[in-house]
RNA sequence: GUGACUGUAGCUCAACCGGUUAGAGCACCGGACUGUGGCUCCGGGGGUUGGGGGUUCAAGUCCCCUCAGUCACCCCA
């Protein structure tokens, strides 16, 4: 459609800005509980920021222009090296380890598919100067805890996890010649994704023997770690790496998550850049992309920033998430909607039903009413109930006569009338005011849970 | 970047073999129901049928191009 946001790009609707603002409260949530503390960066960068590690073919991907002071310049398309610059300016000075997180919005030109724009937001989270795999475990944790606190259980989403440091022993224990590594990375990492046959092609194409193509594609078996402790498991360095994956295992399950995951040395994250235990998050069902993807990178700030400190950190996008919570019904279902909506009634002035918002709204209530000078002389109060009816408010509040304290409350979900002490709300006493609205929430919340509302809320 | 499929109102969809002024439901706005409720009834705004070109007496319908979307490949920080 002509005249809509640019391809890949997305319009937030208020309803659709509800399904924004519900993953963001909970990964802000989460990690809040996490310890972790929030920062964020410029979204536009120089170009060589990117380019100096990745090298200038991924320009291709990056949204970069000359700026009007002749700079060569990029939209993020990644929070890390602007993380690595930042904890290298200040590393001697920073409390280790760094448990830092942000919620950027990244940039990527490439062809849009489902799950896959061209900008999305992606929650980062990082610990930097700890080497231990109890960090590992902590930042899974934090990755865990999101999907609970969204009401996603260890039914809907998987957690799969690997160790570098494993593979590349195994891939020396299987003999892969080094040559060949790249190669058994890229067919490991399509385990599942391709024909077994397909996969063995390959191997044997990038000249492994046969006892090692055997091995290769065991590796991508569900009971590939047990598979290689019996074959492998004597070898000292493939010894000390299942050992580590073991302990990881073991906080895992002190930290309560053990049971959303699942060991998978397909798992591979890219060819370069991780150094340790990777994992990624998937939707149980496997219909959707990654949710959520991460792991240790030890040498990555000594070589973008320039400080040697180990980290482990994950990004998990807005995206493939909000599909999922969709699909769950997890998500909420329009935007948010006042607490109460005054409506005028026969002998109501404009004054008073102002007046009455005011002191609802001092009390610190979300209020709306008609702002019409019409609407509330001379429209019934009939149709202003369907208003307010339409309007998703909790209570409907009838402006009566004399006073500017006579009003009615209504509870839109018919759950039954509850009393608001007008009087107190309208007296001008802030305290008074807000007590008298703690009161009636309380009274109203009691009458909700004893006598269910006979029909849903629209 | 490559390939396949799909584009009609905000949404879900109609419209015979190419044939009058492209319709319906939902949603939205207004009104009636003689001033306290989601019902019902009446009315209204909304479309260059994604865009452009072609064939034809006549195109939403057939052909070409283009744009966009979906899916797969590539890639995945």
């Amino acid at each position: 459609m002509a005249g809509g946001a640019l391809p890949g790009f997305r319009d937030f609707y208020p309803d659709e800005f509800a399904h924004r603002a519900h993953i963001f409260r909970a990964w802000r949530e989460v990690c809040r509980r996490f310890a972790f503390v929030e920062y964020d960066g410029p979204p536009l960068e120089p170009l060589d920021l990117y380019t100096k590690k990745s090298g200038d073919e991924i320009v291709g991907q990056l949204y970069n222009f000359e700026d009007k002071g002749g700079r060569q310049v990029a939209l993020r398309p990644e929070m890390t090296p602007t993380f690595a610059r930042m904890v290298a300016a200040r590393a001697n000075a920073l409390r280790k380890p760094v448990r830092w997180f942000s919620v950027p919005q990244l940039f990527r030109y490439e062809r849009a598919q489902r799950g896959r724009l061209r900008e999305h937001f992606q929650l980062n989270a990082d610990i930097v100067g700890e080497a231990s795999e109890v960090a590992d475990a902590e930042l899974l944790a934090v990755a865990v805890g999101i999907m609970q606190e969204l009401g996603l259980g260890p039914d809907d989403v998987r957690a799969r996890i690997s160790d570098r440091r494993l593979l590349n022993t195994l891939l020396v224990a299987i003999e892969v010649p080094p040559a060949a590594v790249p190669t058994a990375y890229a067919v490991l990492d399509k385990a599942g994704r391709q024909p077994e046959a397909v996969r063995r092609e390959k191997l044997r194409e990038a000249g492994l023997p046969g006892a090692a193509v055997d091995a290769l594609i065991g590796l991508g078996r569900p009971d590939a770690l047990d598979l290689m402790r019996s074959s492998y498991g004597s070898i000292g360095a493939v010894a000390e790496a299942i050992g580590r994956l073991d302990a990881y295992l073991g906080h895992l399950g002190s930290l309560g998550i053990r049971e959303w995951v699942d060991v998978d040395l397909s798992i591979v994250r890219g060819l370069t850049y991780y150094t340790g235990i990777v994992f990624e998050l998937f939707d149980a069902k496997g219909e959707l992309r990654a949710i959520c993807g991460g792991g240790r990178y030890d040498s990555l700030l000594a070589d973008l920033g320039g400080v040697d400190l180990p980290a482990v950190g994950f990004g998990m996008g807005d995206v493939v998430l909000g599909e999922l919570l969709k699909d769950r019904g997890l998500m909420p279902e329009a935007a948010p909607a006042p607490e109460f909506y005054i409506v005028a009634g026969p002998e109501a002035t404009v004054d008073r039903v102002l007046a009455v918002a005011a002191a609802l709204r001092a009390a610190g209530a979300a209020v709306e009413y008609p702002p019409s000078y019409e609407k509330l002389t001379t429209q019934r109060t009939n149709s202003q109930l369907q208003a307010a009816v339409k309007s998703g408010a909790s209570y409907g509040v009838v402006v009566r006569g004399a006073d500017v304290a006579d009003v009615r409350l209504l509870t839109m979900d018919r759950a039954g009338n509850v009393e608001l002490d007008a009087a107190a709300l309208c007296s001008g006493d802030p305290q008074r005011a807000e007590k008298a609205l703690r009161d009636f929430r309380r009274q109203a919340d009691q009458k909700r849970f004893s006598h269910p509302p006979s029909q849903q809320q629209p």
